[in-house]
DNA sequence: CTGGTTTTTGAAAGCGCTTACAATTTGATG
DNA sequence: CATCAAATTGTAAGCGCTTTCAAAAACCAG
């Protein structure tokens, strides 16, 4: 029975039919059984299975998906992984894909910054099953494309208001309006606020949140107390050290839309020769991982970003299961996590809270 | 010429077929101008290219790569992704990826602790045409099976001192000797060291730099300085802490094996009551993104990370050209970067530098 | 045993593309 | 205009797998 006839350089990968000769079988067979198919008699299974150890068999994915099955991966696109935002949620749904047994074909969203139809295009088109997007920048036209071809995706943490779409995010409205209402408790009233870039949907939600727990705090909306971010740590510094420098009495609380504006904030109030929470209380939203490394540690609205990427895989698998399946719509509770940078504003000086 | 068959639900994908077809030539011809092959008619080059963008045809990438053509993609397999470190490399990769038209397939080394090697076979037997691989803690035995294989792959800042492989990284050695030497320069004596795991390469060889600088500096090597980080914050602040509750007289420096661990020192030495830089300098190594946003911008060691990924998808690619090219190492230099968390131990007090 | 079911398998037709190899055109030359 | 080489295009054979469809086996009641 030898069926080698390799060339001399290099050995050649098994296939199907290596494993349907050597265990006496057709391909078809062995097809059924790698593929979980039912009705394949209990003992034939364990001979291929065996020779598939053996020869060390694993299929050939191009071929399984050109055939019509599964090609067991999802496209992420994300806008980019220099902080730990992306990160986290990715690592969600790395794990609930993994769970799945589906691989991740990477795509950024800056690549092809002019063609972008095209991109989502071969996205749509390429081996990937569904897509995930992660706050993305993307015009709504690429959405309208992927709903044209009806192929599954879900947008995470989403920039659009786009209708029809699958997409998961976090109760942003709500956590704001936790955070500004807890400041206010703590006896803050001229509680600045930096948004993240206002053409994103969670940004202005947030700033909503802000306003009406000022109002439903009885605290006048104060214009020159916000200022426009765009959750980019610098611009957050930036915006901040003006805004300090500006404004006349000094706000006692900055609220900054995401944690990566507040660090910002907080090197900015330092330089200013403010101490946390001392002299101003700082609050971020996200909870990313160096929220709680930071001096010191920051107060802040937690995201459950791991969570939402859990989340949204499942949503996709599912729409990929069943296309027909009509979009849904999910917001994961945020919740707000005390750490030190806030302070009590009736207690100035070094009576403010630690966890 | 009404070939529309389609059912009615969704429309069909143009098939390299229907492109043949609508321009009246073979799809082989079709195949040809698609691969930019050279011996085609303008005029049918051209038909061709404008039936294809009418049509918005995409090729099937899985049929492509099946029938033998590229897949186009190479994976990449991380470590994590929660900080900015493997994500700057990203950066690098993705970059000098996009202008080869290449994609990333993503893979996380956590997916799966138990067979690790059936999942680097997986990875080989893929559609990838390589593989990177970021600070892998992979056991040699996976590079031994990539080798036997003949697969491409290229070790970015590699754990093991895997002879045989091409790998990137940058001069640990020399980075953590002039930060040594940097602070002796200073007026500093008593310096500290925190390792990273020292199963990984980068670690040990830091921590040698560190030991020549000082040997050659003239300052004895004292064990009760250096203490075993992980590269982790965390690990950073708790054994920061407890050298700081430890030894006495306290060290005027800590040398923090990455950047992490070194705002895990900062936080430490603040709440030892410690001021920086006046009371202690700290300095890194890595330069991530948020070294020059934490308060006070962190001195460190600036690896080049996206450069690293940069020349990591070079190298592969090159591979991936001519799998006989023999692997090869290359060490990026590493650059002091002077910020703000080092102080002179002569001049105490406030007048360390800033730039 | 026999006829009818139910299980289990195999044969074969693609999936959409690349790529020899062969056929056809075209062009240049004598 | 015939001839030969070069340029251009078409034909057809897979790549490795899934999946009908139908045949073969196995099983059961009568």
């Amino acid at each position: 029975m030898n069926n080698e006839r390799n060339s001399p350089k290099e050995k050649q990968r098994a296939t199907i039919d290596d494993v349907a000769r050597a265990s006496g079988v057709s391909n078809a067979t062995v097809s059924r059984v790698l593929s979980g198919y039912e009705f394949v008699k209990e003992t034939t299974r364990a001979r291929v299975l065996e020779t598939v150890e053996r020869l060390g068999y694993v299929a050939n994915l191009q071929a399984r998906s050109l055939a019509g099955g599964r090609s067991q991966i999802i496209g992420l696109l994300v806008p980019n992984l220099d902080n730990g935002y992306v990160g986290t949620i990715m690592q969600g749904i790395d794990r609930e894909l993994a769970r799945a047994n589906y691989d991740v074909l990477l795509y950024t969203s800056h690549r092809h910054p002019s063609k972008e139809s095209f991109y989502v295009d071969a996205i749509a088109n390429g081996l990937t099953e569904g897509l995930l997007l992660i706050a993305p920048l993307v015009p709504s036209t690429y959405l309208d494309a992927l709903r044209g071809q009806n192929f599954p995706y879900v947008l995470i943490d989403q920039t659009d208001a786009t209708e029809n779409s699958s997409v998961v995010d976090a109760t942003n409205y709500q956590g704001a309006y936790e955070a500004t209402r807890y400041l206010s408790q703590l006896g803050h009233a001229r509680i600045a606020f930096v948004t993240g870039s206002l053409a994103v949907r969670s940004a202005i939600d947030r700033l909503h949140g802000y306003k009406a727990a000022l109002v439903d705090c009885d605290i006048p909306v104060r214009e020159e107390l916000i200022v426009e971010g765009d959750y980019q740590q610098e611009t957050g510094y930036e915006v901040a050290k003006s805004l300090l420098q500006r404004v006349n009495p000094l706000p006692t609380a900055i609220f900054a839309s995401n944690d990566l504006s507040a660090f910002g904030a907080m090197d900015a109030a330092r330089e200013c020769g403010l101490r946390i929470p001392d002299d101003i209380s700082i609050i971020g939203f996200d909870d990313i991982p160096q929220a709680s490394f930071v001096y010191p540690k920051l107060t802040t609205v937690r995201q459950p970003l791991e969570q939402m990427g859990q989340v949204a895989v499942k949503m996709l698998l599912e729409q990929i299961e069943d296309q027909s399946r009509p979009p849904q719509r999910v917001a994961l509770a945020t919740q707000l996590v005390i750490r030190d940078s806030c302070g009590s504003h009736h207690l100035r000086g070094n009576e403010h809270e630690k966890n």
